[in-house]
DNA sequence: CTGAAAGCGCTAACAT
DNA sequence: ATGTTAGCGCTTTCAG
């Protein structure tokens, strides 16, 4: 069907070697056989076939991006989003494609782990079976985790100060006079929870505020769940002034809770998000968060995965990037 | 280094022809021999290289999903999120991965317009270069063109009734009695936005509503243009009770400069907006608008692509999807 | 700078 | 049910 490099080669009267060099490595080819080269390929629809260079040089070029299924929506996902398009932007500059997958397409007919298509290495957003990455590495593919920590040897884990984040958060909230403060933590991988819950307890232990369980809840990260939850607290005696949400989802239903119940934002009760996603800006007012720099912690693991790939050492398995309070109107 | 399927063989005492297929056709084996196949292969970490099997098979089940650079952030793009999603899923359901990339992705050293993985099928979301349409085709490469429309022959093109769907939003407003109407327009691919456009335009003929040019804006689709805009609108005289926008993250601007304004919505300016994206539910009150079923776009684009790709024979060149006037609370 | 030839790992007839 | 064999289209020594 297609043409082959055969074709082009008996076309222009090179051999199928210096056709090969005309695309792989142009430079070593003279200029007169390129241009005769290109024409005739121009001439029978030729492009080099991508499967065939991949089978020879062990190696496709690509990236596969798993995510789990459990947080599948995972494009409808405002925080993965911006860490998607760093990956692929990074891995575009090196020439590189990103396959954006879920972890449902790595399993065998016999029920073994692997991956289908072949891939140069392999990023894991947030959760995974650690089976799955075991397989992976004897599978010699390199791997990183990211926003994710998991202590394996020698994996690399890239994820945000979620601690140091909700510790920002906290304070900031404390240091405006708050002394009654609500959390709305939704489910998230459980180290993921806890260093945001643990950095809400602390700080409020810091600045001796006590830890009022009535307003501690656990919740999925839903717009509606936000909702509903900060309704029901909305009706509680001696009720907060001020909520910690644990992310920018919970705290925009959060906001329409408190709107419809004829509240103000920030005035009757002060907000506070995480993440920094995209909807932090949609509301109104927009919301007080704590930035997460997800573009960047894609684009690190894309970098970090190249290292990989190149056969470099593993300088340090947990990078963890800095968070930021981001001041707006909610808080 | 990883192990062959000769390896395999070998170990296990069967010829690789048997080893083939024990993976690519299990019920061909008996199931001793599978056992065996199955046990070798474990102990020698082997998984089936897919590039080998693509490369004979002369295919890849593999999809591209390419999004022009200018719409780039389309995983940002609340619109496209749900079209991948459901894409990726319809994908998954038969075997095929989806790669997400940019129109970038597909040129060669010598500028020659070419895809650089081997995909067996390809699916343009938004705007295209025609003549990168015309050289996949020249290469056999089975197109879908989605959310945009293009006269070719045979090229099936899935879009929504963008025309249909702006009839839907200014026949309610003039309904509700607005008889002074403005236009956000968003500067999308030109069918599209031109579509809107004249939906708005003839409705509000139809009702004889004159139209005024002062509150008809041509914007760029994005939050802080719909604000802008908006606050700018709100200061001339005469100005319309009620604005159509031709997408969600326009509206969701517009609501803030009202609401800064000291204005209420839908009180004082009632708002529509169009997609029904993810931002129509976090925007309070929520938002009036336009559903555009994005998910069964996307689904509808890959199994016409399967069945290109089976060599099936294109029976509508131009699927339009209806739209559905969604009534919230801004309108 | 160019050519000849040996595979890369697997599948798909065709036999047995 | 299993084995034999001939490639799939390309890159890459190794020579010239």
């Amino acid at each position: 069907m297609a043409a082959t490099i055969i074709d082009v080669a008996r076309l222009c009267g090179y051999s199928k070697a210096t056709v090969s060099r005309a695309y792989a490595s142009p430079e070593a080819v003279s200029e007169k056989a390129r241009e005769k080269i290109y024409a005739a390929a121009k001439q029978l629809n030729y492009a080099p076939n991508a499967i065939a260079r991949a089978m020879v040089r062990q190696q496709t070029e690509n990236i596969a991006f798993i995510i789990h299924e459990k947080q599948y929506p995972a494009i409808l996902n405002p925080f993965y989003s911006p860490m998607l398009e760093a990956a692929m932007q990074e891995g575009t500059r090196r020439n590189y494609s990103l396959f954006v997958t879920t972890s449902q397409d790595i399993h065998l007919p016999n029920g073994d782990i692997y991956i289908k298509k072949h891939m140069d290495g392999v990023i894991f957003a947030g959760e995974v079976d650690i089976r799955v990455i075991e397989e992976f590495r004897k599978q010699s593919i390199p791997v990183v985790l990211v926003n994710n920590y998991l202590d394996m040897d020698g994996l690399v884990c890239i994820s945000a100060d979620h601690y140091g984040g909700a510790v920002q958060a906290t304070e900031y909230l404390c240091k405006l006079g708050h002394c009654k403060i609500g959390l709305l933590s939704g489910r998230f991988s459980p180290q993921v929870s806890e260093a945001r819950i643990e950095g809400f307890v602390k700080t409020l232990a810091k600045y001796d505020i006590p830890v009022d369980d009535r307003f501690i809840a656990d919740i999925e990260p839903a717009l509606e769940d936000g909702e509903e939850i900060m309704t029901r607290m909305l009706r509680g005696v001696d009720r907060p002034t001020a909520f910690f949400c644990t992310n920018d989802t919970i705290a925009a239903g959060a906001m329409k809770a408190v709107t419809r119940a004829g509240l103000r934002v920030p005035e009757d009760i002060a907000i506070i998000g995480f993440d920094d996603s995209y909807i932090s800006r949609v509301v109104e007012p927009e919301l007080t968060t704590v930035r997460i720099d997800a573009a960047k912690m894609g684009c690190l693991a894309m970098q970090t995965l190249f290292d990989l790939i190149a056969g470099m050492p593993v300088e340090k398995a947990h990078i963890q990037i800095p968070t930021e309070l981001i001041v707006r109107g909610t808080a």
